[in-house]
DNA sequence: AAGCTCCCCAACCGCCAAACT
DNA sequence: AAGTTTGGCGGTTGGGGAGCT
C-alpha cells in the first residue's frame, strides 16, 4: 500500500553538508531535473535523506538565490509582507524572487522582529508586545491568526505552470539562473577552499569520484545544463487573501480585486499553450519568442500585487528612514 | 591569550494535505 | 476507500563565529 519509504532511517547522515555532497547534488539535478527527491539519495549515494537533499536544493543551492545583504528596500518589503501576511514565509518569499522562505524568516527572526519590537517600544510601550501579530505602522494591517488555519496555511504561494513542484519566480530568467548557479557553487567552493585548505585537498584526494574536473564543472561547463531544467513559474496571491482584516485603503484594493475577478483569467489560463512548433530560425524571431517568453512566465500583476510591490518599495523605504534613527 | 556570552543561520523536526498504491 | 509516503511548510535548535571582558 501507497509509496515505498523514500530512505532507510540507519545510516543517514545529519548535519552541515559538505562541498563534494553538494556537487553531487547539483550535479544530479542539473541532469535530472528537480522533483522525485526520494529517489536522488539512491541514484547519486548521498547518505541523507530525500527531505535533506531537497532543502539544501531549495535553501542554498538552487539557481537564482540571493544571500545576505539585505537591502533596505526587501527589508522594506518584509515588514510589509509579514504584516500583511503573517508569518507565511513562502507567500512572503515569492515576492521577492531572491530569497528563500527560510532566509526570509531567519533574517526575520534575527533582525526585523527586533527592529520592529524597538520601534515600537519608542512609540508606545503597550505596542511591543508580540511583533509577530504585530500591525504595521503605516498601513495598520492586522492579520488573522494563521495558527490552526490548515486551509489558508497550507495554501501554495506559487502556481505551477508546467507540472513541476519546488517552484520559485526566480527561476522566470533563465540567463540570471545559469549565472547564479555558477555563482552559488563557486562561491561554496571558493570559502570552503579559504577556510581550509589543507583539508580541501586533503579531502579531493580521499574522493576518487571528484576529480579536479569535478571542481570545474562549479564554472560554465557544470551550469549549462541548469539552464535547460529551469522551469518557470509565478507568484500568486494566496486566494485566502480576502480573509484579511484591513483598513478602507486596503478593502477598496480587495473589492477591485473581487469585482474584477470574473474578468481576470486564472493563472492557468493566462498562460497561452505551448507554441514551440514555430519556427524561430531568425534572431527577429527568437527576439519575439524571447520578449513572449518573458511576458508568458511573468504574465501581467493583478492589481493588489503591483499595490504590493509599489507600495511595498516606497513605504518600506520610507518606514526604514524612519527606522534608522532609533536603531 | 583565554574564557565567556551572544548572535546568526543552516539544518532539523513535526505537522499536514496531497499523492500514490 | 483506506493506508502509507512524499513534498512543503513553519517552528525550533545547536554549532560556530564574533565580540567582549
Amino acid at each position: 500500500m501507497g509509496r515505498p519509504p523514500c530512505c532507510d532511517k540507519v545510516g543517514i547522515k545529519k548535519g552541515p553538508w559538505t562541498p563534494e555532497e553538494d556537487i553531487i547534488l547539483v550535479s544530479y539535478i542539473q541532469e535530472h531535473g528537480p522533483g522525485n527527491w526520494r529517489s536522488v539519495p539512491t541514484n547519486t549515494g548521498l547518505l541523507r535523506c530525500s527531505k535533506s537533499c531537497r532543502l539544501r536544493w531549495t535553501n542554498y543551492l538552487r539557481p537564482g538565490i540571493k544571500r545576505g545583504n539585505f537591502t533596505p528596500h526587501e527589508e522594506g518589503m518584509i515588514i510589509h509582507l509579514q504584516a500583511l501576511l503573517g508569518n507565511k514565509w513562502a507567500a512572503i518569499a515569492s515576492y521577492l524572487p531572491q530569497r528563500t522562505d527560510n532566509d526570509i524568516k531567519n533574517y526575520w527572526n534575527t533582525h526585523l522582529k527586533k527592529k520592529i519590537k524597538k520601534f515600537q517600544s519608542a512609540l508606545s510601550p503597550h505596542m511591543a508586545s508580540d511583533s509577530t501579530t504585530s500591525t504595521c505602522t503605516h498601513h495598520q494591517f492586522v492579520p488573522r491568526s494563521y495558527a490552526g488555519d490548515d486551509h489558508h496555511r497550507r495554501g501554495s504561494s506559487f502556481e505551477v505552470i508546467n507540472g513541476h513542484s519546488s517552484a520559485h519566480p526566480s527561476l522566470n530568467s533563465p540567463i540570471s539562473t545559469y549565472a547564479s548557479s555558477t555563482e552559488n557553487i563557486s562561491r561554496l567552493l571558493e570559502g570552503w577552499m579559504r577556510s581550509s585548505p589543507k583539508a580541501t585537498k586533503e579531502k579531493l584526494h580521499q574522493n576518487s569520484s571528484l576529480e579536479e574536473g569535478s571542481i570545474d564543472m562549479t564554472g560554465n561547463s557544470m551550469a549549462v545544463a541548469a539552464v535547460t531544467s529551469v522551469q518557470c513559474y509565478r507568484p500568486k496571491l494566496e486566494q485566502g487573501g480576502g480573509e484579511l482584516v484591513a483598513n478602507d485603503e486596503f478593502e477598496s484594493i480587495l473589492e477591485y480585486e473581487n469585482l474584477n475577478d470574473d474578468h481576470h483569467q486564472t493563472t492557468d489560463t493566462i498562460i497561452p499553450s505551448d507554441d514551440h512548433d514555430h519556427d524561430h530560425d531568425h534572431d527577429h524571431d527568437h527576439e519575439m519568442k524571447m520578449d513572449h517568453d518573458q511576458k508568458k512566465h511573468n504574465p501581467p500583476l493583478s492589481f493588489l500585487e503591483k499595490w504590493l510591490l509599489d507600495e511595498s518599495a516606497a513605504q518600506g523605504e520610507e518606514m526604514m528612514d524612519q527606522l534608522s534613527p532609533i536603531f
